[in-house]
RNA sequence: UCCGGCGUCGUCUAAUGGCAGGACAGCGGAUUUUGAUUCCGCUUACCGGGGUUCGAAUCCCUGCGCCGGAACCA
């Protein structure tokens, strides 16, 4: 079948849904016609485990020929829901690279469809008010091992329901009032199927309809009936959902919709990753209470803050595909996440030299004044390639970290007496150490080896490191970020005390460098711009960076075997 | 005491009654003017117990464990 090699165009991996989907295809369901939907409720920012579930919908209908997968905001709850998120999620779906084309949705958009649905339930007698306030609600709904009992509004008559629910539609009534609710079962196992609330009354302004409704649909009332209205194929939703399923098809029997034209609900496992938290409610923590600097905190799991913090969107969607899709809970080791930015990263950076912490070096024995024009490429595989000049002189900056007065066996990068390559430049060997009053060292006073210009030594003899440099007369001055993980644990959320999860934030997830140094080629550098800092890390410029001030944030350091070394021996 | 979902290397995920494979992590090695990259190699798994079958991760029974469910949230 032509369709067959359509589909494996991609090299995405398949999944169970995918098959589900094909499977469907193959039957001939909805004419071979496949439409998924990301459903966002714009309470908040979009972040990975969202993301995992774009790349799954809008994924799919990307590989089916005429797919189609709607963005269709869930907002049915006027109170948590504003503009300002739905522009922020459609940027991040964006950014993330999908496009809904002309399929832009709103659950308010069908308000008045889902009216007109519930006024033909109850003039069916399958819906009914009921005008009791929620802790009677609540108390006769029963519990997991007792049935509930019949609301006294089941026996009014539809006449008596229509009125009343009319008066709740025109606002005669108060929040918390009065309800709609279908007449499921009672006695049912499933407590979902007790007579669920289809309508509530809230006075309040919804950012698209304003003060045009008082009365707001429910999610399961809402959700199915959107999807059957937009012709979705495949209703992909969460784990969590699974026990609305039921519901779910009750409420489209009820509306009398078609067996072969409804939507089907497929659940998947959403994501959790090690060291994060992803719920909604504790990313809201984090803003509110100023844990973090805001949603686009670069060591925020959400889009915009991974954005800022340096991902790429092709990092994320690879991450999404090799996660896979399954039913089962699982936590994601975010070192998977991390490996798959390192690995985009590393193809995309060019290399270039920054000092973090710099510490001066003196060449004693280089002539004043004199300076080196040496052309550096970009990328140290392509030696012919794009290069930029970076400037060499007397005195240079090297990191503090490259230098151990007394260093253990394993450290063979500069000590006193030791040599050192400095990358594409010479061989500098340590001759003196200059301290302060208190014993810092301020100054190596070092020589360079006249015939090892460009790092290759004349006698050709071994020189195990490499450091990078800068010269210190040429470097631009930067602040750099140095982000990490956010939760110093990797379940965060495993303690039994309601605030415990924020006793496990890492102190030291921010580390700002004031006074760091790069080459000059990265002077005009603009937001955005990402580059590899050689032997520390990738960068990226943060939109803070204003002509003139630099600032980098970490996206993430580069793979450190010697830093395990180092841990290990103090250990 | 109820209903539903789920159990495969440390982690994530394949297998669709026929050799349990891949990725990440870890460990070892080669190359390296980034202790990076790249390359090579290694360790490690079917929740337990029965059954069906020539043959079971897969089908059946049973036990156990984990997750979700009693909002006028989604």
């Amino acid at each position: 079948m032509s369709d067959d090699k359509d589909a494996k165009k991609d090299d995405s991996p398949g999944n169970f849904v995918w098959d589900l989907v094909c499977q469907d295809r193959e039957k001939g369901k909805h004419g071979g016609k496949v439409v998924t939907r990301f459903p966002p409720e714009p309470n908040g920012y979009l972040h990975i485990g969202h993301a995992k579930s774009i790349c799954l919908n809008f994924g799919i209908a990307q590989r089916v020929p005429g797919g189609q997968c709607n963005l269709r905001f869930d907002d049915t709850n006027p109170e948590t829901e504003e503009v300002e998120f739905v522009e922020s999620i459609k940027a991040d779906v964006r950014w993330l690279g999908f496009d809904w084309g002309d399929n832009l949705f709103f659950a308010s958009d069908y308000f008045g469809k889902l009216h007109e649905y519930a006024v033909a339930m109850i003039e069916a007698g399958a819906a009914y008010v009921d005008d009791r306030t929620t802790e009677e609600i609540r108390q006769t709904r029963g519990d997991f091992y007792k049935p509930g009992d019949e609301a006294p509004g089941r026996k009014r008559t539809p006449a008596e329901n229509l009125a009343l629910f009319e008066r709740m539609k025109k606002g005669e009534l108060a929040d918390g009032a009065a309800v709609l609710r279908a007449k499921g079962d009672m006695a049912s196992t499933d407590v979902k199927m007790r007579d669920p609330v289809m309508y509530r009354i809230r006075h309040a302004r919804h950012h698209r309809t304003g003060d045009a409704w008082c009365i707001y649909p429910m999610y399961d009332w809402a959700h199915g009936q959107s999807d059957y209205i937009e012709g979705v194929t495949h209703s992909v939703c969460t784990l969590e959902f699974v026990n609305h399923r039921p519901l779910y098809h009750w409420f489209l029997d009820r509306i009398g919709a078609p067996e072969a034209t409804r939507p089907q609900q497929i659940e998947f496992a959403r994501l959790n990753l090690t060291f994060t938290v992803l719920s909604k409610r504790k990313l809201q923590e984090l803003v509110y209470g100023k844990h973090v600097a805001g949603w686009d905190d670069p060591r925020m799991p959400t889009l915009a803050g991974m954005r800022r913090r340096g991902f790429t969107p092709e990092a994320i969607r690879a991450f999404c595909d090799r996660i896979g899709v399954s039913t089962k809970d699982s936590v994601v080791d975010v070192s998977l996440l991390e490996h798959a930015l390192r690995e985009d990263l590393n193809a995309r950076c060019p290399r270039v030299m920054a000092v973090l912490r710099p510490i001066k070096v003196t060449l004693e024995n280089f002539p004043e004044g004199e300076v080196w024009e040496i052309d550096a490429p970009y990328d140290p595989e392509k030696p012919d390639g794009p290069s930029r000049k970076v400037p060499f002189s007397r005195e240079l900056y090297i990191e503090a970290d490259d230098f151990m007065e007394n260093p253990p066996k394993k450290f063979f990068r500069l000590s006193p007496g030791a040599e050192v390559r400095l990358r594409y430049a010479c061989i500098i060997k340590c001759k003196e150490v200059k301290k302060d009053g208190a014993g810092n060292v301020t100054e190596l006073v070092c020589t360079y080896d006249p015939d090892s210009r460009g790092g290759t030594p004349k006698d050709g003899r071994k020189i195990k490191a490499t450091l990078h440099w800068v010269s210190a007369k040429h470097a631009a001055s930067a602040e750099v970020r140095l982000y990490d993980r956010l939760f110093r644990v990797e379940n965060p959320l495993s303690g039994e005390g309601k605030d415990e999860w924020l006793s496990h934030l890492n102190p030291s997830s921010l580390e700002v460098l004031a006074n760091a140094k790069v080459e000059p080629s990265l002077t005009g550098a603009i937001a955005g711009h990402a580059v590899q800092f050689e032997r520390l890390g990738y960068f990226v410029v943060d939109p803070d960076a204003k002509p003139g001030a630099l600032v980098f944030n970490r996206t993430i350091t580069l793979k450190d075997t010697w830093a395990n070394i180092a841990a290990k021996g103090e250990g």
